[in-house]
DNA sequence: GAGTGGTCTAGACCACTGT
DNA sequence: CAGTGGTCTAGACCACTCC
């Protein structure tokens, strides 16, 4: 005998994916479906956190609950690296006119709203082991957000830091004001000399933040990805350890391994 | 004015992030944090409900809501691909011995239980698009089970796809009492000829189906990571399609890119 | 203002865990 | 068995959305 909330939310994914209810349709009231089922509201509303926890239901305040649309997706490549690194000698002219945020999107710079900030840390036990150095180290830490013009809320958070001696070689590197800066990262790294040969990027999901829920204006439910990402130089040196946080539900990404012949 | 049961977990929470309540420690009774907050015992249990998205707290029937301990992780790198490659000539001894999982886990064979199962389908839409071939095409469709000896659930689940025109020349392919196969897909694969020379990832993570959550044994709020990975020959022909299902909260990915260099 | 979902109460009863 | 969380009820009142 299955429980009286599972009955009622089996009801409804099945109405769902029969296409009974399409996405952006309405579902009946939650009283109206207390009636109909002859439960009461609270356990109508448990079969619904279900559903939305499925991602199937969106719940929205004084309107009602309904069959989730989806989410446009975010495509990010680890072919993008091959493709920063190429532009970081472009003339600059030809860097500031699209940056690797637009690569993964497909838009332009206009359909884009950058916010950066710099700040200088120490290094946490995490970071100096990334890099190879003493806790303690001083590093520069910068915050990067990403939004469409038309959204409020940004599809990324980054977090990137650089070991300061490495590079105060080039004062503008710690000059927040100079940003967004053409070419980006990898062009200011070749600036102190500095070119990049690897990229390992580790892949996690969990749970997003009270935070985090906030600032990404996540649904209830949705998990985020964060990818934290390693350069290292052509000495094997690591010279960027960034973590980027990604809402869960509108991010692929795409890597391609290529393998030595026989 | 902050919501009760927001008050409720802020509590909570700070309890756990300043070291008062450790990992694995009991929380009070929902009736007694009911008493101590002055609130009903639903609106303890909906800050429980909160806590437990955040992957705070773990809830289980009969005993208590518990601090959650971090759960071990498994690695996936990328340069299994290598390694696989490369196992895929060694003598049927040496073949035999271990496997990627194993690989992929640190642990020896006896550690991890595989089930194997084999299922003639034809291409849908989106499988006959990533093979580039014509919808209803025949295929081979492998599904995988693998975990660990002293747990119930599996940590994966994979379905792989193989063209059946592809690989008939080799009448065993198609057996799935062949299984567990010594080299696995690599080796199969090089008995009709194919070399692998190219990997295709795409990575996103999402909320689980209801029969997801019941197959990995999933505890509520956690995401499943879907993995597509495509597989090409040194000719850019699409030879094996997988998907994996794994489960977000133990999984961690590593992808390397080498960059050319300047 | 009418209709919607969000918060909260007070309590009954069931299911599971450990002793 | 005692103690725990899980399910469910019946309803009050608030906050939000749209007309």
């Amino acid at each position: 005998m299955a429980k009286a909330y599972e009955r009622i939310a089996d009801e409804l994914r099945q109405s769902i994916r029969a296409g009974r209810l399409r996405p952006g349709d309405r579902l009946p009231a939650e009283t109206r479906l207390a009636e109909q089922t002859g439960r009461s509201v609270p356990t109508v509303r448990d079969a619904l956190r279900l559903l939305q926890a499925e991602g199937l239901v969106e719940k929205v305040h004084g309107r009602g609950n309904f069959v989730r649309r989806a989410r446009t997706r975010v495509q990010r490549a680890n072919s993008r690296h091959q493709w920063e690194k190429d532009r970081a000698r472009q003339p600059a002219e030809k860097r500031a006119r699209t940056g690797v945020a637009e690569h993964d999107t497909g838009l332009t710079v206009d359909d884009l709203v950058f916010h950066a900030a710099y700040r200088e840390i120490t290094a946490n036990a995490d970071i100096a082991e990334a890099f190879g150095v003493a806790e303690g180290t001083e590093l520069i830490e910068r915050s990067y957000r990403t939004r469409y013009s038309a959204e409020r809320a940004p599809f990324n958070l980054v977090t990137s830091h650089l070991v300061r001696d490495m590079v105060a070689a080039n004062p503008d590197l710690l000059d927040e004001t100079k940003e967004p800066w053409p070419g980006g990262t990898w062009n200011q790294l070749s600036t102190v000399g500095i070119e990049i040969d690897r990229i390992e990027e580790r892949v996690t999901a969990r749970p997003p933040t009270a935070e985090e829920t906030e600032e990404l204006d996540l649904p209830p439910g949705t998990a985020v990805v964060v990818l934290r990402k390693t350069s290292f130089d052509t000495d094997g040196r690591a010279v960027e350890v960034s973590y980027s946080t990604l809402p869960g539900d509108r991010t692929e990404m795409l890597f391609t391994t290529h393998l030595e012949r026989w």
